[in-house]
DNA sequence: GAAGAAATTCGAAGCGCTTCGACCACCAGG
DNA sequence: CCTGGTGGTCGAAGCGCTTCGAATTTCTTC
């Protein structure tokens, strides 16, 4: 491979002018420049990038700490994850991928090793055992996801709580009196991730201020489960009218299952989903949703990340509010079995 | 951060004995060593990476370029990322991730700035153009995938043809006399992604074997998508007593659509799968399936990286045989309509 | 036409690590 | 007692790039 020394000696300059005509810190007449340009482009040098991070003290390189797990919403990963690194590029960045289950070890062995400049952390749980980690070290860290106590590190997501109660409200506008919560699996909420227990707490909220019966249950992201979280609704909420799904792999299968309970959608069941947009329009009827916006949220960490980098501090956390598509899963409430007006 | 000299001092030996104690290069005594790591262990000191690569002309990471788009079986992919990130922790090495829209570009990127050691490319077309960037690079390349001309370069996937065929013949032991293919999306074809077409000339060939009547068709990834694709077959083929599905994202559809034309899964219609296991295992039933082994073929990958890593120059392209599982998703062909025996 | 300012460019000193050849001490064999 | 190994350690030379201060050239201005 060339060096840059190379490319020096091929435009009749020192090492330091084809530096300086890269990094443009320092004015470069345009004769040379376009000399060492030509130089360049003729040799296809490319700096190397270890001693590039050895003398510059930075790599362009993001770390993002992954949920690589199963359990979870795929597609919203997913989501998240090319958002990133295309933001990332956007940057001149490029992202290596840690998994969730090296831990903390892995973003102190990135960190610590001078890897990457910064981090980006998903699937942050209430408690999370990697904020103080975070913390301590040298380079700027971002959370998608919202911990009790972030202790000054910046955090981006969508406000859960906010989803929740407006979900809720939706159907309380409709003038539903009983809704279902079919949440995510039990692993989420035993883990404690924060965006399970928030959407929940939303949810209650709205529950209590428009005074409505609920009962809420997590759902593992099968078939089965959705079919047993159903019944167990169907069981403490009978004649259920309205249900809220926070659970992406529950959308699918329980529209099947209400249409094989012979009820229809949106006629004798309204249904919010929360999940990204695309979710909710391959579906057999176009889901009225609270969107997550997996895309956008990556792209504002990845700017969060940028500007901690450049050394501004701007506001700690980001909540973004809900946004409800409404489409065709919702409708008013059957008029209620009992004493005609 | 410590350096290695600050290590160096602390023990009272030099940098160059610290540096065999880590890679063990030379032999270094036992009272040393011990000296050595117990001042590395008080210092916290950590390689620094930037400065490794450049002394030592490798770097310990791994490219993996994945198509990030969402035409594409998401839960599939985020398997391989998922087995490729554990796998090559698994031989100490980390892994950049890049998406496939940044083309041959991305890829000479990294390799030409000396970021990664060795790069692994998923997603691979017929006639892929990273191909002849790939070949012309110093690191070494994997493909998960199998392109016409691979030209020295390995590749690793399931071996999509056999798949075909073993789907096909399993329906025709059960006695089927039609079948129906429901393929990946139209995108997946029209960009001449190879898994895509291998799987049809397998499904061909044995319906030539066989003696079957079929029809296949592309099938976007909703449920509009699906039904239409059903349509189709039902209209080209009535009757049909078997369906092939290639595509993840219709198999929850699908059961919906057949259940609601009345069709019962196993007895009127069997169905074989194309997916990973816990897909075919989440359904309303169980699906029979050839199994798409995600994890087995990043590990794969990441062995077969290892290993050119090393030196050593193995068999070239490697097909994971196909492995049928039987569920509860195919029957016996419903008896002909016909002359009664 | 000379002095000072401004615009460019150069040289050299690292950045932190690996690796090669050298060196030293010590032991076996002759 | 000397020679030849051998295990263990050291010193120094880079790896390819950035950056700082200094040097050089060019342009103004009196």
């Amino acid at each position: 491979m060339a060096t840059i020394a190379d490319v020096a000696q091929a435009a009749g300059v020192s090492t330091s002018t084809v530096s300086y005509v890269l990094s443009g810190r320092r004015p470069i007449s345009p004769a040379t420049r376009a000399r060492v340009e030509a130089s360049i482009a003729e040799l296809g040098y490319r700096p190397h990038a270890g001693a590039r991070a050895l003398a510059g003290r930075h790599t362009n390189v993001l770390a993002l700490a992954a949920p690589l797990r199963s359990d979870i919403n795929v597609p919203v990963i997913m989501q998240f994850v090319t958002s990133v690194v295309t933001a990332a590029r956007s940057y001149d960045h490029d992202v290596l991928l840690l998994t969730n289950d090296e831990g903390s070890d892995g973003l102190e062995r990135v960190a610590g090793s001078a890897m990457v400049d910064a981090l980006i952390v998903m699937d942050i749980e209430s408690d999370d055992a990697r904020i103080p980690v975070l913390r301590r070290l040298r380079q700027p860290a971002v959370l998608i996801g919202l911990p009790n106590r972030p202790g000054g590190i910046s955090c981006v997501d969508l406000d859960f709580a906010a989803a929740g109660y407006t979900a809720v409200a939706h159907l309380a506008e409709h003038g539903h009196r009983t809704v279902g919560l079919i949440g995510p699996p039990p692993a989420v909420y035993q883990r404690g991730t924060s965006y399970a227990t928030r959407f929940l707490a939303g949810f209650e909220d709205a529950v209590d201020e428009f005074g409505l019966a609920s009962v809420s249950r997590p759902c593992e992201p099968t078939f089965d489960g959705a079919l047993s979280c159903v019944n167990l609704i169907d069981e403490q909420l009978p004649g259920v009218s309205s249900l809220v799904v926070h659970n992406e792999a529950a959308l699918s299968p329980l529209l099947g299952i209400l249409r094989a309970s012979g009820r229809r959608v949106p006629e004798d069941v309204s249904v919010v989903a929360i999940c990204p947009q695309d979710v909710a329009l391959g579906l057999p009827i176009g889901m009225t949703s609270v969107d997550i916006p997996g895309h956008q949220l990556g792209a504002l960490a990845v700017e969060r990340v940028m500007s901690l980098l450049r050394g501004e501090r701007g506001a700690e956390t980001r909540l973004l509010a809900p946004c409800l598509a409404e489409r065709d899963s919702c409708a008013d409430a059957p008029s209620e079995p009992g004493p005609a007006r």
